[in-house]
Formats: structure tokens, sequence, C-alpha cells
RNA sequence: GGUCCGUUGGUGAAGCGGUUAACACAUAGCCCUCUCAAGGCUACAUUCAUGGGUUCAAAUCCCAUACGGAUCACCA
């Protein structure tokens, strides 16, 4: 018995070589220096906030290079696959433009170096599998679950690494015969890869991000390909994948970086050439006194679905990822506020090698102004297509009165410095109800009245205003001169500084005056430009509110 | 426990042997101002986890310690 046979029990159905599928899977033609990138998730039902900065960073370093960009699903436990996954999946690239360059979609395969389903891409596995088997890299192994974990315990107990590893590798001597014999009696089995290296010696190793680090050979025999399903496991999965879909950059969370001498021994044995890694820093959370992982179980800023809701701009949360992954992009950001984030190079270098806290108070600060950037329509499409979802009444409501909420949208915003109120889409009806009367109708009126309380004078000087000064017509200098005007019938300064320097001639000025017009208006003492307000609202409405 | 990674203000961080230790967010104060959102100005680390070295000179190089994190699955 040979090697070869036992290849041939084992998958006696696999014809194809590695040769063959070189030729199907040929080196892509790629301008120098053309980077080849995946995101690679496996689809239990979320998007986390972590997996979003490695999208991003795969996302910018393939467009930015004029490389390729691909979406591979990572199914291989079966066991974990959650419903409807992989739309959550497909929902956020789509919800914030990262479009795959290779993907496959209900079927639909795109790009040549497909599937990109793993589950689907069984065979290919199997034939490097059985090749690994032929040249004595790869062997069968009987141990049962129960037996493995048995020999951790023991391991455990003396003191010792875990790991299926030298003399622990049980089923690393059987004889080939023997193996043969077991598999032909129908014995269950996982392939396992024969490890090559010492655990005692080390090999430098080239991270993106870390620099050169020093790792322990791998001396362990992982198990490669799956008893029940026959699928492999992840890390062989990565090196057949990312070797024929000729990845250049693999992104992968630090918590890969261990792993890495079992992929570098498992290339190796094939005589592949590994591809670059850049394994990203985790992004981490406070709790408490305690730091840790954020959780998307406890963090309901984890999971990609709370910007969605609350309504961030996909491009805000894609800058505040970006802050943190690469610390010199603020910079290009202000020196280039519009153009494309792929415009930017970046450079795995740059990603900080501690683990940083995600910050709300950033995102909303980018956000603010990134919505104060938009032009009006394109704020209302925005706001527009949010509410469709997540306030259905609102949505009507804006699209019922479509150019009438544009001219709210807009005031303030044509302007040099334009208007920074809204941080998301969800904060917007807050601060605009009280322009719409089928929401001031039914919204709980608290008048902010400031300085002047009196009722009587109030509703004196709101009512003079109405009647005696205010036209509809006017152009905002003329209509501040009557507001002015206004406060000086009433016995208050027209300018705050002369009031300031006699405060004993007045009862008070103009701000606290057209307080009141803003108030028993709006209900509000804090709003945008007064002028703006009441001319939208247009007299009709504002007399009829004045009862 | 083994292995690996990390530690600069409230947060993201710049810094690569000689700097007043950038910048941004947050916070506070002032100015501007009809309110607010902004905008402008100012303040905010005698010190870079700690302790030792090397050096004329260290946040920057070396060593140790501490603390934090990752990993050690037929999960990815």
């Amino acid at each position: 018995m040979t090697n070869k046979d036992l290849a041939n029990l084992i998958f006696p159905d696999i014809d194809l070589t590695i040769e063959d599928l070189e030729k199907k899977y040929p080196k892509r033609d790629l301008k120098e220096g053309a980077k080849v990138t995946r995101i690679a998730p496996s689809p239990t039902g979320f998007m986390h906030i972590g997996n979003f900065m490695q999208l991003v960073i795969d996302y910018v370093m393939a467009k930015n290079s004029g490389g390729v960009f691909m979406l591979r699903i990572e199914d291989t436990d079966q066991a974990r696959l959650v419903d409807g996954a992989i739309d959550v999946i497909y929902n956020t690239l789509d919800q914030y433009g990262l479009i795959a360059d290779e993907y496959e979609k209900d079927g639909k395969i795109v790009g040549n170096y497909g599937p990109y389903v793993q589950s689907e891409r069984k065979e290919l596995y199997h034939v490097f599998l059985k090749h690994l088997i032929e040249i004595g890299r790869a062997y069968p192994c009987f141990c049962s679950k129960e037996e493995t974990d048995a020999v951790a315990e023991i391991q455990k107990k003396e003191g010792l690494r875990t790991g299926y590893y030298g003399r622990y590798a049980k089923c690393r001597n059987l004889s080939i015969d023997e193996a043969y014999e077991k598999i032909k009696n129908g014995e269950e089995y996982v392939i396992r890869f024969k490890s090559s290296g010492n655990f005692n010696k080390k090999f430098k190793f080239d991270d993106a991000k870390f620099g050169t680090i020093e790792l322990p050979e791998n001396d362990e025999d992982i198990v490669i390909m799956k008893a029940s399903t026959k699928l492999p496991t992840y890390h062989f999965a990565h090196v057949v994948d990312d070797y024929l879909m000729k990845t250049t950059h693999v992104v992968r969370g630090e918590e890969w970086l261990s792993s890495v001498p079992k992929h570098i021994d498992m290339f190796n044995a094939f005589g592949f050439k590994p591809p670059k890694y850049v394994h990203t820093s985790l992004i981490l959370k406070k709790d408490g006194d305690s730091v840790r992982k954020i959780s998307k179980r406890k963090d309901p800023e984890a999971l990609m679905t709370f910007y969605v809701e609350k309504g961030y701009p996909s491009k805000a949360v894609i800058d505040s990822v970006m802050t943190i992954a690469n610390s010199n992009y603020e910079e290009w950001r202000t020196g280039h506020p519009d153009n494309p984030f792929t415009d930017f190079e970046f450079s795995p270098k740059k990603i900080s090698k501690s683990g940083a806290f995600f910050d709300m108070d950033k995102l909303d600060n980018i956000s603010k102004n990134i919505i104060s950037r938009m032009n009006k329509d394109e704020l209302y499409e925005e706001l527009y297509k949010w509410a469709e979802t997540y306030d259905k009444e609102f949505a009507k409501l804006v699209k019922e009165n479509k150019d009438y909420t544009i001219s709210i949208l807009n005031i303030e915003r044509e302007q040099k410095k334009p208007r920074k109120d809204y941080v998301c889409y969800s904060d917007v009806k807050e601060k605009v109800w009280y322009m719409f009367d089928e929401l001031y109708e039914n919204h709980e009126k608290v008048y902010e009245f400031q300085n002047i309380k009196d009722e009587k004078e109030i509703d004196s000087i709101v009512n003079t205003y109405f009647d005696k000064y205010y036209d509809e017509n006017d152009d905002k200098e003329t209509w501040f001169e009557k507001i002015k005007d206004l406060s000086e019938e009433f016995g208050y300064a027209r300018e705050v500084k002369e009031y300031k320097e006699n405060p004993e001639k007045y009862k008070g000025h103009v701000g606290d005056v057209s307080t009141v017009i803003r108030v028993r208006v709006t209900t509000r003492s804090m709003t945008p430009d007064l002028y703006e307000i009441l001319r939208i609202l247009g007299k009709e409405r504002i007399l009829k509110r004045l009862g």
C-alpha cells in the first residue's frame, strides 16, 4: 500500500490535479501593485463593527490600487448557519456602497475565481487534500472527540500545552495499511495535516501591520477536513481559497495571529507563496473598570444595524472607522472633504497596534459635518430613504410636502459655513416637528419663555408684531429692522450692546423680544434662523397657530 | 500555564535619540451673536505603565516588572 492508494481510497472520484486548477484559475492580469483582497464572513447573522472595519480596509486597499475586492462566504460550519444571515451581509455591503467585484448571490457567480461560497467548493478542497495525502503531508485520524478531549485534559494537568502534536499525535504513526483497513471498515475519520515544525524553534514572519515578529514553528497536526461533512476547516479553506483566488492581502482580526504558523506550514507544504497578512486590531469597549472586546450582545453599537437604524450617513460611519484604521486619514480628509474615501492611500503599517475604543462622540462630529455638506436635495433623499423604513409616518409627511420639507432642510444650508445641527436622520424630526401642522398639533407643547414671562406682555408683543410689523415680503434686513422697531415701541433696547451698557434704561433687549416671537410660534427658545422659519411657515399658518 | 501582541491626556492619536510632547474629538472659559447650531480664541500630559540601564541627551534604544489583550476546537 502506498500513500497514493490511500488517497484514492479516500477520494476515489477526484481526478483533477492542482495543475488543472491552476490552469482554470490563472494568475490575474492586473497592473503592478494592484491588491486583491477579500472579505470572508461566516454567515452567523450579524455584521459586527470589527468585521466592518476589515471590510472597509479590504475595500480601500483594493480600490485604491486598482485591484479586486471579493466577497467570499465562509460557511464550512454547517451547524452554525443562520437563516437569512447571508442577506445581512449583502445588505450591509449595499447599504454602505461597498460592492464587491467578485461574489456569488442567489446562485449567480460574478467573477472568474468562484464559486465564492465555501460549501460549493468541496471538490476543490478535495483535490488539494488528495495531493497532500499522496505526498504524505496529511493523514486520516480516527481519534474521537472524546479521546482528544481526554488527552487535552491530561496535557493540562501536566502543565503542557494542549493539542495534537508530537507523541500525542497518535494516528500520525499509523501505517498506511492500518489506515487503509480502518477506512475500509467504515471507521469515521478526519484528515489532519502533518506538521513539519519544531515548537521550540522560531521563524520570522512579516506582518503588514506588526512588522517582523517571531513565532514558534508549527508542530500541531491540525484537522483540515471534518468527518461528517467532509468540508475543510477554516485553516485549510484559507490556504486553498486564497491561493486559488490569488488573494494578495489577507485582512483579518488579530485573533488569527497565533495561527499563522499553521497556515505558513501548509503553504510551504504545497510550495505556495503565502499572501501578505494584515492582522487588524480589535475594537474595544470599556466595561466599568475593565476593557474588553466590543460585544454584539452587550453593546448595541457593535452591530452595524445600529448605525443604519439611527440614520447615520454611510459616509460618516466609513469615515469614523477609517479614522480608527489609519491615523493619518483624518488629516487627509480635512484636505479632501469631497473625495471618495477610496482615493486615500491606505497603509497597513499605520494601523494602530493597540486596540481602540470606538468613539461615538467622534462619529457624531464626523456625521454632523457630512450632513452639513450635503445639498438640500441630497439630504432630502437620504432622509426620506431612512424614514421609509424607520419612521413611516414621518416619511409620508415628508413625501407629501416635499418642497416644503426641502425648504426646511435648507435653512442656513446654502452658505459658506452651513448649519450643523443634524447628527443623523433620526435627529431631524425632533428638530423640525413644529414646522409641520400634523406634528405640531399632537406634540406636547412646553413654551420655553425666557426673560419675558408675563403673559399680557407676551400677547401684546406678538399681536402687535403680526398686526403692524410683519410682512412676508420683507428681506432679512428690513425684517430685522422691524423687530428692532417693535422692541423700541415696547421699551426694549434695539441693540444688545446698548442694553448691556445701560440696563436700567430698558426692560430688556431685541433678543428678548425675538425670543418671545420664536417661542410663541414654535414653543422652542432655541431654533434656527427666525426669519427663515417665519417665512417658510407663512403668515397664514402662523396666525392660525396664534389663535 | 505555554505562545504571541500591546501600554503616550477623557477618546482617536502624532512622534522613529535633542520638539514648548502635533492634530482631531470631547470638556471648560471668553469673543462673536436676536436664541440655538456653528465659527474664532484660550485652557486642558512638568510627562509618555513602572523600575533599572545605555547616552552629553530617551516617549523614542536595551533589560526587567506590572497591567491589559489574543490564542491554545471536527468555530470562524
